[in-house]
DNA sequence: TTGAAAGCGCTAACAG
DNA sequence: CTGTTAGCGCTTTCAA
């Protein structure tokens, strides 16, 4: 059990240490072919006893391999979406011989970029990025350096690269038809930022919808041409959009249900209602959480940790074919009613 | 805006294009002293036109440095806990150049030790690491080669490392000593798996705060002897959780009270307790959550993140010496009080 | 099955 | 301020 004094064992050591040549020795602790089994027994053994552990800088080096490692960028990872997804794409990944690296942007563009420059320098061998950027400059010279970038929740449009999202139309308008077919006219919409896709696809949803309702006979008494006066953006966290939610209720004509479009916005609505004992407000709220069961919160529900995965498989295909066609995958939703969305319109 | 035709782009290409030696293009590159601006700018064009990138292995290794990557292994990333805490360590960690590179173990004493020779694999610089082994022989031999182990929310007993923990006694007291003071005698109290620390020092407060109040004057009527017969183990998923409570609640003497020594189990709690449409029980959580306020639920709050900030500072500090004593800090906790632990007994 | 020599791309000394 | 000469620790030819 010889503890080595410190700082460097390297192969060398161990080669002289087994009386083997560094080749063998880097054969036996690779688990190549061609040694004979005695041979690396005793290679590795004396590994063992030198506590030795190849660096794998100079294995990575040696071997033209710009790293192991993929970077993934996400918003805020004390949002359970994008742990999950986090996670989903960490544990796919693993089965290729990858590790993942992680940062947090808190959805800044500013940051962002640092983010991925700083990427760049440790030499990812990939990049998966749920980007709050309008532009994607930084990403397109990863790309161009023959470094994959896998968009996942909002895909770019000024960029062609694999991309997997949700349906956030039609998540979005099974939200609003659950709410008009429930009586409501009168329904709020709590979006994020303005220049996130995902908000505009929600909002896209609800817009169609909305719209086919308006003064149409099959949803009677017709949605008055004024719904978008109860559209609001920027509810991106809690704080903000128990604000909103708050200034809506307070209004001359207050909606009668409100459809929180992501899971921060969600939890604002419901810190409001909680406060001010608001419990006929109906609320459909966009992605899952632990406590909806629990709260009776219908919501828009979908799979962020195949998402995640789903991301890494992409990686690890562009890893092989770096000129296969970009795919853009959707990731449908699903409405799961829990009680909140099924409360009846105030008269 | 020449694009290089792809794959390997090296210093040497940025020197020549450039018209300087290797050594001149690797110090503009790397933003070093005793470089001509001029010269500097025209090698930063070159390296720009090129789409050059240092390879970070090759620099790693010219320079004797393993790696710039921290392994966190936590228990699953989907616990906001452990998630909050690895973003706390990540942004710390970044101000020292330092990355994180993340893995969950489930906590899978097999799976973590896996996840513990991959990050040796790697080469990580140090580990900071939620571990749920009862046995620390991979971070042993880590901490023997020179990479520092840092322990966050579980210290071990087998192994001499810096560690940071709650004041999980302390936290328990104060959660058994308030339904205490609301006037319950049956508390019960659900504990994690059996062989995590934070599961022991959690009961330790918790019983020691019993048997103090047992029989005692103090508190009249006082806490019969048998209170044992309420503390159950190994609930650490909602799912155990919530079944344990439905047994205890179905007893011929149940609990007026409950104690959920982590969020997982309260998670539980909660779902069952609105399952059977139970407001009387009074419940007391260990780990706060984002709707706690929102269902009026009592918690022995922490800060996760500075818990993560913390364990990155004691690697950090551990890098620049590594003869210096080990550190155990223990992070403070406080009882939120909302609602749910200030409910009377039942008579 | 094993080994010797030649680099991977970069940085650290030491000159100039 | 700039360049030259050696390696960092490992893997890869190619021979033996």
């Amino acid at each position: 059990m010889g503890i080595p004094a410190s700082g460097a064992t390297t192969l060398a050591d161990v080669a002289a240490r087994a009386g083997v040549s560094l080749k063998t020795a880097s054969r036996a602790v690779n688990g190549e072919q061609h040694v004979r089994e005695e041979t690396r027994a005793k290679v590795l053994a004396a590994a063992s006893d030198l506590g030795f552990q190849l660096n794998s800088s100079a294995s990575l080096l040696a071997r033209g391999i710009a790293s192991s490692f993929v970077g993934v960028v996400t918003g805020d990872l004390a949002n359970p979406f994008y742990a999950v997804l986090a996670q989903g794409a960490a544990s796919e990944l693993r089965a290729h011989q990858l590790s993942v690296t992680l940062g947090s942007s808190d959805e800044s563009a500013a940051q962002e970029e640092v983010l991925v420059d700083e990427l760049a320098r440790r030499s990812v061998r990939a990049v998966i990025a749920a980007s709050a950027m309008t532009s994607h400059a930084p990403y397109a010279a990863l790309q161009r350096r023959g470094v994959p970038v896998v968009f996942v929740d909002r895909a770019p449009t000024d960029l062609d690269a694999d991309s997997i999202v949700l349906d956030n139309v039609g998540g979005a308008r099974a939200a609003a038809e659950h709410l008009l077919a429930g009586g409501h006219r009168r329904i709020a919409f709590l979006g994020d930022f303005e220049r996130l896709p995902t908000y505009r696809e929600r909002l896209d949803g609800f817009t169609a919808t909305m719209d086919a309702a308006t003064g149409s006979a099959a949803t009677a008494p017709s949605v008055a041409s004024d719904w978008r006066e109860l559209v609001r953006e920027g509810a991106h966290d809690p704080e903000v959009a128990a604000r909103v939610t708050g200034e809506l209720l307070d209004a001359a004509h207050p909606p009668t249900a409100i459809f929180a479009s992501n899971n921060r916005a969600t939890l604002g609505v419901l810190r409001e209602l909680a406060r001010r004992g608001d419990t006929t407000t109906a609320l459909v709220g966009f992605d899952d959480f632990d406590l909806a069961e629990v709260l009776g919160v219908t919501v828009v529900a979908h799979d962020a940790r195949a998402m995640g995965a789903q991301a890494a498989r992409l990686v690890v295909e562009r890893l092989a074919d770096p000129r296969r066609d970009t795919e853009l995958v959707r990731l449908p939703t699903r409405l799961v009613t829990r009680g909140s969305g099924e409360r009846p319109p105030r008269a």
